[in-house]
RNA sequence: GCUCGAAUGGUGAAAUGGUAGACACGAGGGACUUAAAAUCCCUUGGCUAUUGCGGCUGUGCGGGUUCGAGUCCCGCUUCGAGCACCA
């Protein structure tokens, strides 16, 4: 028998597929072990060879925790819910679930053909009504939910109702909107209107009236990390900021928990430093300014430099603040608001891009609280709404910001930092000795930037001009979104006021609807749903949920999939935990793996979970890049020039389908095929070859870079393309695609194969191995287990094609290293491994083997060769019985002809042994 | 600007502080074959010597620690990633 991949692999699938093989149940009797793949959105173009990078490092790390006698959980499913399918729809009408269940029958076979062991009986689909019922359940959840920021966590809304009956605000320390102060009494006067008003500002999914960015050419808002430069991610479309009354969910009265919990848990430094910065705290003071002549109003503004006070030459608000009404004198008021229109239409990109300092004065001032002076109160777009309370002290001397608008506008700079030229640039670094820096009650001059900061903080806390506060650039996430193909929100209203819908009225399914576009009067696509109100007629909400909602709780449904009383049932949660190893893109550490956890943790409050963090490891797969291939036309003619040669003519590089193109090598004849343009095409070859050039871009189709796996599967089989993926280079690097060496790798395969089959004949004896073979595949065992262990894969790969190569000139068919052979290649090659472990008289499958442990008594070396150095040079080596003491190693050393050599008319100081490697001798 | 990574042959890449370049691709040479494919064997960092089977050099650059540094420390250069008028 030759090893036919064809005929090996779609036996043992169906095979796996008929035996439920990788069906998992609870089983208190094993340990768990949970690993996950971030679901994908099953696009229309399918999968490239890219996507299953990942996925067959988890399928690798599944199998392997398998046979160690784990109870492992292995899971798929889809992103369901989408743009693009949408787009599509608005298109051709077609309902976007039909494109989507199109795309995902693709997927699923593509996937299938990889042989992954996932457990599909768990299979879920985020746009499934009984998967999006807990979504909208979760919603309610937050929306009945406020966070207690003293005891550091998410509370029932009741108990903050009950608790403002009693005592009003005083004693709540929650996470909000906007700062309340009310009495009990208040509070019970109010009207249901305005109560509701009051905890909206308090819950954890609210309604609220925020600026948003809204993309018009999508119809939609996006959130924060779903735009990039003032461009929309998905599409690149221009995008807006729109003051919008918007479902928002309160994340940010997470960021300190977000952030803690990093150091938890087991992700790369760069992408835990990712969050941290997204995350964004800074710790700083918040500090009133009194107003010249006004005891109405006090200016408040964060700074994180308490210790510059003194270099304060003017103050700056945003555009957007409240403030710039209530400063602005008569005087100042037509200047003022010809400013404010100016900058309000801009959009945020050319805000970006237009670096131009710009600026008008409100004509009032405030006064330095250390120094007594009046300093000017400015209006600039650099200083923006939304981060601390958008208005700012400026500190020229050391801010750049400040100092080119001082500049510009001819305000004073005082130097604070000794030594510091300001006469060119600001002085922005944190470091140095303070001058300047003394007023009557507070002297910093001689202090340390540090000493100073600190000093400041502590003056400003004892004399009430400010406090100490912690601030995070971390926004609330938007939740709405104007659009067709999402989660409908389980809220109607009742006299404008929004209400959730009970429990057992869940899910709201999504209504049909004649368009997927906005209506007339611009109310979004649901604005289209006949009937879309409850039972006693009350609207519905139009808005739907974001990618994000269906994505972010997803790991924790496999646990349970089928539940229809709970999420998760507290049995399976308390069994399964969370993720111990998740496998992804870094693409999603600013949208979902932030959501999630957000999630998760809101989750744990509410005591539905029993972790706080939902993914213990993680790792970032590589993107896997395109190698595009060209061919090179001389221009004018129809005559391609071998890349070699290209030098000699004057040429146009073309992008060449990579599929006709094999070692770089363009197949002729195909390339005439390819395209009626190129059916005359003449050829300048090189050693009877076309050869091609190539480049490392993304890949895609306009590329014409793609590379389908089905395509690989078929010409060299499943195995082949697991093990070359893996072969590839370190799974967290991003590398390109490159079929050149795959051929290496197949004939790996090739020759396993022959260790067991030569033709027909079956050559596994029941001879006693000999010592060498025993070493080499207990050298084998070793390393693949440390390898699997710290996703090491491709030295794995190249430790078996070593390991098969020692064997074959061992001429090695022994049973006893064959089978264990087997049983650590499964997780790689499960298809060959699952063959030859029923060719070796098996009936049960290969999976439920058990991992073979190394032996070090075979990997003791008989004699050791050691390579002697001389003052750090090696010089010669001797070989020595390997249970030589060190001291014994040193006479002989010593004694070698090459050591007479060197040492002769030197003292010998020392004689460094280092067991097995090196003899080291110092002379003096 | 701030933060985090990375830099090793023609290519993808290996190397608990211990003989740098495992393994694979590509390239060159050879065997088998009418021929090709497939398969197998040898060579392959650079320079130098190949009528003694060796010598020199070498992990982006400059220093340092060490008997010994690709690996640790300090200072640069270049590339990649994240954040960014965030006060």
């Amino acid at each position: 028998m030759e090893y036919n991949h064809r005929d090996i692999e779609s036996r043992w699938q169906q095979y796996w597929r008929d035996n439920k093989t990788y069906h998992t149940e609870i089983d208190p009797a094993r340990p768990k072990y949970y690993v996950l793949d971030m679901f994908p959105y099953p696009s229309g173009a399918g999968l490239h060879v890219g996507h299953p990078l990942g996925y067959i490092a988890s399928d690798i790390f599944s199998r392997y925790k398998r046979l160690n006698g784990f109870n492992v959980l292995h899971p798929m499913g889809y992103d369901a819910y989408g743009l693009p399918a949408e787009q599509y729809a608005i298109q051709t009408g077609q309902h976007p679930e039909v494109t989507t269940f199109k795309n995902i029958d693709r997927y699923r076979s593509q996937l299938d053909k990889i042989g992954f062991c996932y457990d599909w009986d768990r299979e879920i689909k985020t746009c499934a009504p009984e998967y999006y019922k807990w979504t909208q359940w979760a919603f309610i959840k937050m929306f009945e939910s406020w966070y207690d920021n003293s005891a550091r966590k998410a509370r029932p809304i009741s108990e903050l109702e009950a608790h403002f009956a009693k005592e009003g605000t005083a004693g709540v320390n929650g996470a909000c909107s906007r700062e309340l102060q009310f009495t009990a009494d208040e509070w019970n006067a109010m009207d249901e209107k305005a109560k509701s008003d009051v905890l909206m500002n308090y819950r954890i999914a609210y309604l609220g009236n925020t600026m948003v960015n809204w993309c018009p050419k999508l119809g939609t808002v996006l959130a924060n990390d779903e735009v990039s430069e003032g461009l929309s991610i998905r599409g690149g479309y221009p995008v807006e900021q729109k003051l919008m009354y918007q479902w928002c969910l309160r994340v940010s009265a997470y960021a300190q928990r977000l952030l803690d919990g990093l150091d938890t848990i087991d992700w790369t430094e760069s992408l835990k430093e990712t969050q941290r910065n997204w995350i964004g705290r800074s710790e700083g003071a918040e500090m009133r300014f009194a107003v010249a002549g006004r005891d109405d109003i006090e200016l408040e503004i964060f700074t994180t430099r308490a210790d510059t006070v003194f270099g304060v030459t003017f103050m700056v608000l945003a555009p957007e603040s409240a403030y710039v009404r209530q400063l602005t004198t008569p005087d100042r008021e037509a200047e003022v608001a010809a400013y404010l229109d100016a900058v309000k239409h801009k959009t945020e990109r050319e805000r970006m891009i237009d670096k131009k300092v710009t600026g008008v004065f409100t004509g009032s001032y405030a006064i330095n609280p250390l120094t007594g002076k009046e300093i000017p109160v400015w209006v600039s777009d650099y200083v923006l709404a939304g981060y601390g309370t958008g208005a700012i002290m400026a500190v020229p001397a050391h801010d750049s910001r400040d100092y080119a608008f001082a500049r510009r506008f001819d305000l004073p700079v005082i130097p604070l930092i000794e030594g510091a030229d300001v006469s060119e640039a600001s002085f922005d670094a944190k470091e140095g000795v303070m001058i300047n820096s003394a007023g009557p009650e507070l002297d910093l001059n001689g202090l340390t930037v540090k000493e100073a900061i600190a000093a400041a903080k502590k003056f400003i806390a004892e004399k009430g001009i400010g406090r100490v506060k912690v601030n995070y650039r971390l926004r609330d996430a938007i939740f709405s979104r104007q659009r067709y193909w999402g989660e409908p929100f389980p809220v109607y209203y009742k006299d404008g006021v929004p209400h959730m819908l009970p429990e057992n009225q869940l899910p709201l399914l999504l209504p049909e609807v004649d368009k997927y576009l906005p209506t007339e009067t611009g109310e979004p696509p649901l604005g289209r749903a006949k009937n879309w109100h409850t039972a006693d007629g009350y609207p519905l909400e139009l808005n739907t949920m974001p990618g994000f909602a269906g994505s972010s709780a997803y790991y924790l449904r496999y646990m349970d999939p089928r539940n229809d009383k709970a999420l998760v049932s507290p049995e399976a949660d308390a069994y399964w935990r969370n993720v111990d190893l998740y496998i992804g893109g870094t693409e999603h550490a600013t949208g979902h793996l932030i959501y999630s956890r957000f999630w998760n943790k809101f989750l744990y409050d509410l005591g539905v979970v029993v972790e706080e963090e939902p993914f213990k490891k993680l790792i970032n797969q590589g993107m896997i890049q395109g190698r595009s291939n060209f061919v090179y036309r001389i221009k004018d003619t129809n005559t391609f020039v071998s890349a070699g040669l290209k030098g000699d003519y004057d040429t146009t590089p073309i992008h060449v389908d990579v599929n006709i193109v094999s070692n770089d090598q363009l197949d002729l004849d195909a390339f005439r095929k390819w395209r009626p343009e190129f059916a005359t095409a003449e050829f300048v070859l090189e050693d009877g070859k076309y050869i091609c050039g190539w480049a490392v871009e993304k890949m895609s189709k306009s590329m014409f870079n793609v590379v389908n796996p089905d395509d690989i599967v078929e010409r060299y089989g499943a195995d082949t393309l697991r093990l070359y993926e893996m072969f590839l280079g370190p799974l967290e690097q991003s590398k390109p695609w490159d079929t050149n060496g795959i051929d290496g790798v197949n004939r790996f395969l090739k020759r396993f194969w022959g260790l067991f089959f030569k033709g027909d004949n079956w050559l596994v004896t029941d001879d006693a191995p000999s010592p060498e073979a025993l070493k080499s595949l207990h050298k084998l065992i070793k390393k693949v287990t440390g390898d699997i262990e710290t996703f090491s894969y491709n030295t794995s790969v190249a430790a078996f094609m070593i390991c098969v190569n020692e064997l074959y000139q061992l001429k090695c068919h022994s049973r006893a290293i064959l089978e264990p052979l087997v049983v650590v290649l499964a997780p790689f090659a499960p298809h060959i491994a699952e063959e030859l472990w029923h060719a070796l008289g098996h009936d049960t499958t290969v999976c439920d083997a058990q991992w073979p442990a190394w032996n070090e008594e075979y990997l003791r070396e008989s004699a050791v060769k050691y390579a002697v150095s001389f003052n750090g040079k090696v010089r010669f080596s001797i070989e020595v019985p390997a249970d030589t003491p060190a001291d014994e190693v040193e006479k002989l050393a010593l004694g070698h002809e090459g050591a007479a050599k060197w040492t002769e008319g030197k003292t010998v100081r020392k004689v460094i042994v280092v067991p097995g490697k090196i003899v080291n001798i110092v002379v003096g």
